[in-house]
DNA sequence: GAAATGCACGAACGATCGTGCTATTTTCGC
DNA sequence: GCGAAAATAGCACGATCGTTCGTGCATTTC
């Protein structure tokens, strides 16, 4: 009887009420979720889901975490099946387009940046360890891309990296608040014009 | 026989709440915003507080208009002091910096954007109103430096708006996550780097 | 001086918040 | 099937939420 040899539904039910909760936090933000209101989208008890976690600043670092692993699933995996360089960078970018349209309702990775910015605690360090790890992985992409060639030798690789990561605020934004289709219009042919001025 | 009787002091204490309540906006967001806290910060009681808006809601919407009026004085009109084109523009862009600047720790109406973009209401209302009315503004500054030959003939105005947006969003959220100082450079090598691509 | 008005306060409302405790139910190895 | 253990429900708590209402104090108006 040490631990869990068995799998337990434990761990079925806490990714079902992350499911719910990722859903919640996408309209409401981070800050917005509430144990009793998640606890009534799920369809279980208060004292049953808070079991699950044992607080909220830690189910609100669970939820985190979950939008974490799926950006990772969806826009960085899928991006690193390409050769290195400029294939992988644009297939990153692609991907991310493709995660920005089906999160227009709004994205918990960038509404938590913006609710914890300003703040401190363990959400906050979440919140910047997150986004300082993409903008890594970003800046390694872009790197490989100018060590080999595809990129002008003379690429400020963290200022592309800000020029992306601004491209795609701005799709979030502009998507949010005025649809998807102008948007996306814009941040395609703004990408373009972007590749076009680092390109060799 | 005190000071300022003749605009009576409803107006002038209205105006203190406001400033402590844009304060704590800026941290909390608009809807971290709550009555008893706000009361706390000005030193009033709850119910005097609430009896100058008649709804937390209501105290939002006013919350909101005095961060448009400060964006206003802060950033459109003074550069409308510069002649029409290209100086515009780039004034725009640098008091907008200035203002990014000493927002780092927050800024309410970026803040609104992303907490009301996936709701509908009256906030979300004057979101985007606020928002479409600030982008109009860009675009008609941007369409004058296209006239007067400042910026290429065929200049996308929309997407030019768009992307100066952009790298302002990007510039508050590197300077609230990873500190002012590295995310003003980026974003001013970014717009050099954009004048260059659009100028004639 | 009396009456009216403007402003803020304090108390209280019902609702909801997060979070403990204790039963009760469900699950799983045997 | 049985019993232990895990998982969930039930209940209560203090705090805070937005909101309402009645009251007192100042100032203005007559």
């Amino acid at each position: 009887m040490t631990t869990a040899s068995h799998p337990g539904k434990r761990a079925t039910t806490r990714e079902t009420i992350l499911d719910h909760a990722y859903e919640l936090a996408r309209r409401d933000g981070l800050e917005g979720l509430s144990i009793g209101g998640l606890a009534a989208d799920v369809g279980m008890s208060k004292s049953g889901v808070f079991a699950h976690f044992g607080s909220r600043e830690d189910l609100q670092l669970a939820v985190l975490d979950t939008g974490r692993r799926r950006f990772v699933t969806r826009v960085l995996l899928p991006a690193l099946k390409q050769p290195r360089g400029l294939p992988r960078l644009r297939a990153i970018v692609a991907h991310w387009l493709e995660w920005g349209r089906d999160h227009q309702s709004g994205c918990v990775l960038l509404s938590a940046a913006s609710e914890y910015d300003g703040r401190d605690g363990a959400l906050h360090d979440g919140v910047v360890r997150q986004q300082s790890g993409w903008r890594d992985e970003l800046q390694k992409a872009i790197a490989q891309a100018v060590e080999l060639g595809h990129l002008r030798s003379d690429t400020d690789v963290a200022l592309l990296a800000f020029e992306i990561y601004a491209l795609m605020l701005g799709l979030h934004h502009d998507a949010g608040l005025f649809g998807f289709d102008e948007a996306g219009r814009c941040t395609t042919a703004a990408f373009e014009r972007l590749w076009r001025s680092w390109q060799t």
